[in-house]
RNA sequence: GCCGAGGUGGCGAAAUUGGCAGACGCAUCAGCUUUAGGAGCUGACGCCGCAAGGCAUGCGGGUUCAACUCCCGCCCUCGGCACCA
């Protein structure tokens, strides 16, 4: 049976018929994929588990009356597209057309409920005056800044890049490693919404395991801020701690090879030659090296300046102002990012500043005595003995900071705090710095700014116009889209200026506030920043052109369910977030949060075990799938394959078992179809005398179970329990001669055809196209040459009775001390009174109790019965 | 090291509140049918055993009439973060 000839049809009729664009209904869904990158490698079986998935869930809403916007398009700037230009010889814009339509026709295939007059593009120059746009509202906000760190740089690609795209210290893209090189960047200030984007995540249904990855990423730590002062000058610096409590431990302060406090003290040092060698060697190793945590900790000495730690200052009374003085270290374990860039050194209670002191012979001081009981507080005690009774073993050895302690404990040799438990001491002492003016609590965030600039030519141009004069002067809103100039030559400077910098005509320009001669800027966007808004670019599209529509963005917001791979969830899912709020602060988007709901799907690997990639040659394209079983067998197998959010190896051999249940299912509807034209049948709803079977039951339970499972996004065991009510839908509908009167009665009854189109609906958000074909087959009449028929997509899905999912019989469990001895059917709801009786009566049984004494009978309602001996 | 997810037949996997472990599918085997085919149908299929029966959900304990499920302690796999003070 050729089911592809079915399947075409049907795409085209429901392509006609706008089966889908049904946007009027009060209810809405907002079903969303992560829209593909179209890479030269077309789209592979991996790509279309969460197409699939989505299409199952908008085809189901759809069924349940609502409004259902499913769109699709293309995130085409980035660097990919530029790098296969390059290595091909071919325009990215030519490579990205040709390669759209390639992805466009395979995703055509599979029948997906998309609605392409809503396909976006983020190269479009229609799409990206809206990306410019937005810039613009953050530079206007001063959200969006120049600056010029040092950032990650990637030799190869030749450009700036953010935090996010790096891998183990490596481009993410070409896997080279990462030099730090200073660069005039912009960068988007996303630790201003480091609070929000992680409050946030409290109320999305996300998995847990993406929003503790954003959290992680976000990393916010809670500690204070100390202003040591260095002896004999009217220096100060602070330093960052999360463990205020254990101050009067620290016996060393250690800045970072970045920090300004060396400048300021070059006067001071008695050893600035080694200083400085120290800090020109940290600035050689790369990130990798200095990443590297099996490496000694280095450092230097600041000979010649001491701090004094102001809760021994004679300001403070908090030990009696002995104006303890500490010495100041160097060293690279201490990050120049992060905090205030210099931390205090407490070896006794820290493992880095442990090793590092024992390296240098630091003092180190124990201010915390662990409690009596043992140290590992996830061990139970056994007895109150080992509670109570035993001291910690290595309490001598914490004691003289021989090994390190970061458990709990009490303050010791600690002033007025002595004797706190560390929770209160931090509270305690945070108070103390305040009132004397030595410091504040302090909230510090891992997350960083969004590097923003690109040095390259694929992406789109930043709207800003610098001018001697005016400075960085935003192009202006009605002057948008700045195009992304047509150039013969785009390879990648590597001077830091991207490849548009050369294109006179393009970069010399008036300056928009006084008019005299600027240039533009020549940086390009990165690839994420297209795709942080393009969800809301398909509510706002409208004949090809785009216009902000705050109706329909409210209409449709937040996006009720997004579907794409886990990869997304620091990248692309922070960034989207980020934009989306920032758009809602300046009131041009409604919903808090753009994503609702969001599911992973997880990677299909190839039958090798690989990740299925050209290199491997693994790859299985859906192409040929559909060629030789059809789309619909193919979309039932990447439902049933496995957990949707699981990651799976491909089989070809079971796309075939799919394929072998549509062709039964076939073969049913022909049978039916047979009878039908012999008039063995009425169309008929079914009548009073097969209620209450044993058939019917289990189409209930069917109908629950599929519902629930669709919800739940358990589609293969929704699969699996269509299996089992096809397979007795076609049992007692086979020929009399089969035994099938054991299972549900009546070998004589007619067809039972109203079950079968239950059946169908069942299945057609899964086959679609077959489930269309044989529900038109058994529904429409053609005999007076009209054909009257109604889509199965415009269906009421099927709804189950509670009062028809109740078995009338059960098989007992019978266990004799909890292991299983026999089994034996009852009418359900048996008590145990009546229950016993039958049981204890059976000879299986009964020979097990000979001699026995039955101690006592566990009855569990319409489950089993357990006889204790 | 920290965080998260997971560990069940030859394979992908199922298993409501603790209640028949292995549903459904793949592969394999046997038979039928057929006819060449990678087709169809019927049946078997966790392990040991002729059987009765016993043993089985990463390992070791515990709670319970009853544990894949709950508690304690380990081991392993995958993913993320990683000198963030």
């Amino acid at each position: 049976m050729n089911f592809k000839k079915i399947e075409k049809k049907w795409q085209k009729i429901w392509e006609e018929e706008g089966i889908y664009k049904n946007y009027q209904r009060p209810k809405k869904f907002y079903v969303l994929d992560m829209f593909p990158y179209p890479s030269g490698e077309g789209l592979h079986v991996g790509h279309s588990r969460g197409y699939i998935a989505t299409d199952v869930i908008a085809r189901y809403k759809l069924m349940n009356g609502y409004s259902v916007l499913h769109p699709m398009g293309w995130d085409a700037f980035g660097l990919p597209a530029e790098n296969y230009a390059l290595k091909n010889k071919i325009h990215p814009k030519i490579a990205v057309d040709k390669n759209i339509k390639t992805f466009k026709k395979q995703l055509e295939k599979f029948g997906f409920t998309y609605d392409w007059e809503k396909e976006i593009n983020t190269t479009d120059s229609n799409y990206y005056k809206w990306t410019q746009w937005i810039f613009l509202q953050l530079f206007k906000r001063g959200l969006a800044y120049e600056s010029f760190e040092p950032i990650n740089w990637c030799p190869s690609c030749k450009t700036g890049l953010a935090n996010e795209d790096l891998e183990d210290g490596k481009c993410e893209r070409c896997g080279s490693e990462i030099e730090k090189k200073p660069l005039r960047q912009w960068v988007l200030k996303m630790t201003a919404y480091a609070e929000k984007l992680l409050d946030g995540l409290r109320d999305l249904d996300w998995p847990e395991s993406i929003k503790e990855q954003q959290r992680n990423w976000i990393g916010r730590s809670e500690g204070a801020e100390i202003e040591f002062r260095i002896k004999n000058l009217e220096l100060r610096f602070k330093v960052f701690t999360t463990r205020l409590d254990t101050i009067f431990g620290c016996t060393y302060l250690v800045v970072a090879p970045e920090h300004e406090i060396i400048k300021d003290l070059e006067l001071r040092i008695e050893n600035l030659g080694e200083v400085k060698k120290y800090i020109d060697e940290t600035k050689k190793k790369s990130e990798i090296q200095r990443m590297d945590l099996a490496k000694e900790k280095t450092g230097v000495e600041l000979k010649g300046v001491k701090a004094i730690n102001p809760f021994s200052a004679e300001g403070g009374s908090a030990s009696g102002g002995n104006n303890e003085e500490i010495p100041i270290y160097v060293a690279d374990y201490v990050l120049g990012h992060y905090g205030t860039g210099a931390v205090m050194a407490v070896p006794a209670h820290d493992e880095r500043d442990w090793e590092f002191a024992k390296k240098y012979n630091l003092p180190i001081k124990c201010v915390i005595k662990p409690y009596v009981y043992p140290v590992n507080l996830n061990k139970h005690p056994q007895s109150d003995d080992e509670f109570w009774g035993q001291k910690n073993p290595e309490l001598n050895k914490i004691l003289s900071g021989e090994i390190f302690y970061n458990k709990d404990g009490n303050l010791i040799d600690s002033g007025q705090f002595t004797e706190m438990n560390l929770e209160k001491a931090r509270e305690k002492m945070a108070k103390w710095l305040e009132e004397n003016k030595f410091g504040s609590r302090k909230i510090n965030y891992k997350l960083r700014d969004w590097v923003f600039s690109r040095q390259r030519y694929w992406g789109e141009p930043i709207p800003i116009i610098k001018c001697e004069k005016c400075g960085n002067v935003p192009v202006l809103e009605k002057n948008l889209p700045v195009k992304l100039p047509n150039v013969k030559s785009y390879e990648p400077t590597g001077t830091g200026e991207s490849p548009l910098a050369n294109i006179k005509k393009w970069v010399n320009i008036k300056c928009p506030k006084c008019g005299g001669l600027a240039k533009r800027e020549t940086n390009t966007m990165p690839q994420l920043s297209g795709s942080s808004w393009y969800y809301l670019a398909y509510l706002i599209k409208k004949n090809k052109k785009y216009e902000w529509n705050k109706k329909e963005i409210k209409k449709w917001l937040p996006v009720n369910l997004y579907v794409g791979g886990v990869e997304h969830a620091t990248r692309h899912l922070l960034y989207a977030r980020f934009w989306h709020k920032f758009l809602y602060d300046i009131k041009v988007v409604s919903a808090k949060e753009p994503f609702k709901k969001l599911m992973n799907q997880g990677l299909i690997l190839a039958e090798d075990g690989r990740k299925m990639s050209k290199r491997w040659g693994n790859v299985v394209n859906p192409d040929d799938i559909i060629k030789i079983y059809g789309a619909d067998t193919l979309r039932l197998y990447e439902m049933f394959m496995g957990p949707f959010d699981q990651a799976i190896m491909w089989n070809t051999d079971g796309v075939r078992g799919m394929h072998r249940f549509l062709q039964r299912v076939y073969k049913l509807v022909q049978n039916f179809h047979a009878y039908r034209q012999a008039g063995k049948f009425e169309v008929e709803s079914y009548n009073a005398k097969f209620k209450n079977d044993k058939l019917e039951t289990l189409l209930h339970q069917t109908i629950k179970k599929i519902t629930e499972d669709i919800e739940n996004f358990r589609f293969n065991t929704a699969i699996s329990s269509l299996m089992i009510l096809f397979n007795e839908i076609e049992h007692a509908n086979s020929a009399p001669s089969r035994s099938l009167s054991s299972r549900f009665g009546n070998a004589n009854a007619p067809m039972r055809i109203e079950y079968f189109k239950t059946f169908l609906k069942l299945l057609s958000p899964f086959a679609p196209h077959l489930s269309e074909e044989f529900w038109s087959d058994l529904t429409s009449d053609s005999d007076n040459g009209r054909i009257k028929y109604k889509s199965i997509h415009r269906e009421k899905w099927p709804k189950y009775n509670p009062k028809l999912i109740k078995e009338k019989q059960f098989e007992l469990v019978i266990q004799i001390n909890g292991k299983l001895r026999d089994k034996v059917s009852v009418p359900t709801g048996i008590s145990q009174k009546e229950a016993e009786k039958i049981v204890l009566k059976r000879q299986k049984i009964s020979e097990e109790l000979v001699g026995e004494k039955i101690k006592k009978i566990i009855f569990v309602q319409n489950r089993l019965i357990n006889i204790v001996i």
